[in-house]
DNA sequence: TATGAATGAGGGTTCATTCAT
DNA sequence: TATGAATGAACCCTCATTCAT
């Protein structure tokens, strides 16, 4: 009967395994954020999932195999294609506002695996290939089809999607770095970031973006009160 | 006389000094570049600094300290100001792609360091705020200054100066990552980052900025041609 | 049936592991002993140990811990209620002679002993600590209670019981120096030291103790064998 | 001139040379006293001296070489003889109690050096017959003497002389260590060991002693004040 | 399969000593 | 002779990994 509700044939081993490799990962992700990679001994990911250091040995090869699970497991939990499938019947701003203030609201968690995984990342040319095709590759395309659609729709101009797809997405991953430095005036501003980020990717800098816009114009007003700090 | 050459009044016993911490860096920097700072080791450094294991010691307190050494010569090195003043007489615009182009140009040589410096930074309190200190907060400040003068000058439109300019230097940051990942798409096109870039910052996605620019907007289709990959 | 022979509960694992780490102690005093604490390596310790390096660790903290742990074991042997219980029947003079004599038999252990710990014990704040509560109270407690007892009993003469018992101790603390010293004249008459000592603090070096002593007064002269050199 | 205020027949260089010897050993004895032989380096001595590390390999052959000196400069300042000569006239507790007074007084420095040379000496065999020849002959020697002839002029009973001298420096000895171990009632009625001492040695615990002394007997009574702590 | 003690290679760091200047 | 930077052997300790139970 509890096997029914398994959507996997597995058997009861079966399951209890998963359940181990789990909560494995949850300790090791867990020890990772806080301490780096290197700085994480097995024994302490070992002592966090309640189970022998050896233990772990029996569900991976090695200390790396670990980083190797923990990002498997956190893009097979993310589901972008839902959020942005919902926000696509909206403007591109909008959805770019929205999805943005989603991100960065779990930029918390994020920021600490990314601390956690990529030091490591940046040096294991098998973390990197895991990673790029986990993430960036992902997200790449699924930004990449958005923003052709609304080009299509005429809500976007005809911009190379692939590059500014890119810098969309660098430019989230180097707020995550900024965040991690502490810079002060990004994080008292930070719920200000995403209009902030809209401006800028969808007015522009340029002046006279404003005749356009009307002097509704709020963000751009808006986040001059952020200018202090 | 030589001597009147150097601008320090060193002795040759100073000089000498300079130097040898200078060879000291640069092999830190080297091997840390190609292994990252956990995997390269002590003597390895010294192999390439062809010193001794000790003579590191006697430059540098510990493994971190190089670290630190090779950030301070890195910032040393950065003229950023001279840059600017001289592309503070052109508009905005033609100043962004300028100083782009020649800051992802020497990136090649900068996302060796990161790779080298980045991990341990976000994992070391004292390299974070060291870090930011030489970097994040220049480079922010200095463009801050800029932009508010362009602000001034009614060549940019009135943002949120903090926000936006902490919003450049994180795509610019981003821009290491995903080249450091190796995405394709972007290696292949990336001397058309910096007018992409400029296309985004400047002119926005909004498509009613076409109006604006013209017919001529030959960035946006530009870059549609790096589109493929 | 085997276990109930051992009073600890213990199992054959902690049975193991308490018979390694004694084999660790007893190799640690040994290379302690007969090379200093400084000029002893965990290597050669590991090595008479045969275990590795590294096993060491798991029973001890660091280095120095290998000396609180030897030192442990020596006051957990330490059996001196006994034979002050034993001796307590028999006048002072008698049992000082013999506790001395007992004392002193056991010096040559203890004597690497002291060469092994005392040292770093000078040194290290945290061994001196220790010791002093091992070693120096709980003797000096227990003489204390028996001088206290002995001139309650009209044996022993109304002294300053605190201090004429560090006297005592001390006495005894400098004899194994002297002995490390080699000094010949108290190696070779290493066996009339327990008497001359009774005759010193018994007795006393004043000349009209004769008197009261009678011309049987063995010790004295007996003494004066031991007097060459 | 100046030479001529110089016994020795040294010219400036020599005088110099000496002079330079003398500081380096000052330094080294007041780092080894404060750190213990084994955490000084060579470096502190250096600093502390005033001179470079490597002048220091000029006057001594190694670090155990400045140990060497230490005591040997030691010994040539201990004028033992003159206070002995001095006391020789009154009796021989006086003299004891007036020895052992001053000699417990200096005993602080002592207790330094003995700190710093001690676990070496104990190790090493060259300091260790340095040191025995140096402190414990000559003491051994001079205190035979003394009691020899307070023996021959009935002020001191026939006992052993060698081994009750060796008692007597022993007990010394020992006392070094307990102060060390800052053992507390020792601490505090410190200046009642050498009466304290002076009722064990002469006196002896024997309470027959009691009607030899008289009620007089102040010591013995003294004592018991200081028996508190 | 879980355990966790044993392993031992490896690393950062120290510091006595040397030697070119 | 003084200097002090260079040296490099040696050491303590860590920790990923193995394997007998």
């Amino acid at each position: 009967m509890a096997q029914q509700a398994e959507s996997q044939p597995g058997s009861r081993r079966e399951r209890l395994k998963r359940e181990r490799e789990d909560s494995i990962l949850d300790a090791a992700a867990e020890v990772f954020a806080s301490k780096g990679f290197h700085q994480a001994t097995i024994r302490e990911i070992a002592l966090a999932a309640d189970v022998a250091d050896g233990t772990i040995y029996n569900y991976f090869a090695d200390k790396a195999d670990l980083l190797i699970g923990i990002m498997a497991r956190l893009a097979e939990v993310e589901r972008l294609p839902d959020e942005l499938s919902h926000a696509l019947k909206g403007d591109p701003r909008g959805f770019f506002v929205e999805a943005f203030r989603h991100r960065l609201a779990r930029m918390t968690e994020g920021q600490q695996m990314l601390r956690a995984i990529l030091p490591e990342v940046l040096v294991n040319e098998e973390l990197r290939a895991e990673f790029h095709q986990h993430y960036i590759a992902r997200i790449t395309e699924l930004l990449e089809r958005y923003v052709h659609a609304q080009i299509r729709l005429g809500q976007i101009r005809a911009v190379d999607v692939a590059l500014t797809v890119r810098l969309v997405i660098a430019t989230f991953i180097g707020l995550l770095f900024m965040r991690s430095f502490g810079d002060e005036p990004l994080l008292s501003n930070w719920d200000l970031v995403p209009e902030s980020l809209a401006v800028l990717v969808f007015d522009g800098l340029n002046p006279e973006g404003d005749k356009l816009a009307g002097a509704g114009q709020r963000p751009a007003c808006a986040f001059m009160a952020g200018d202090g700090a």
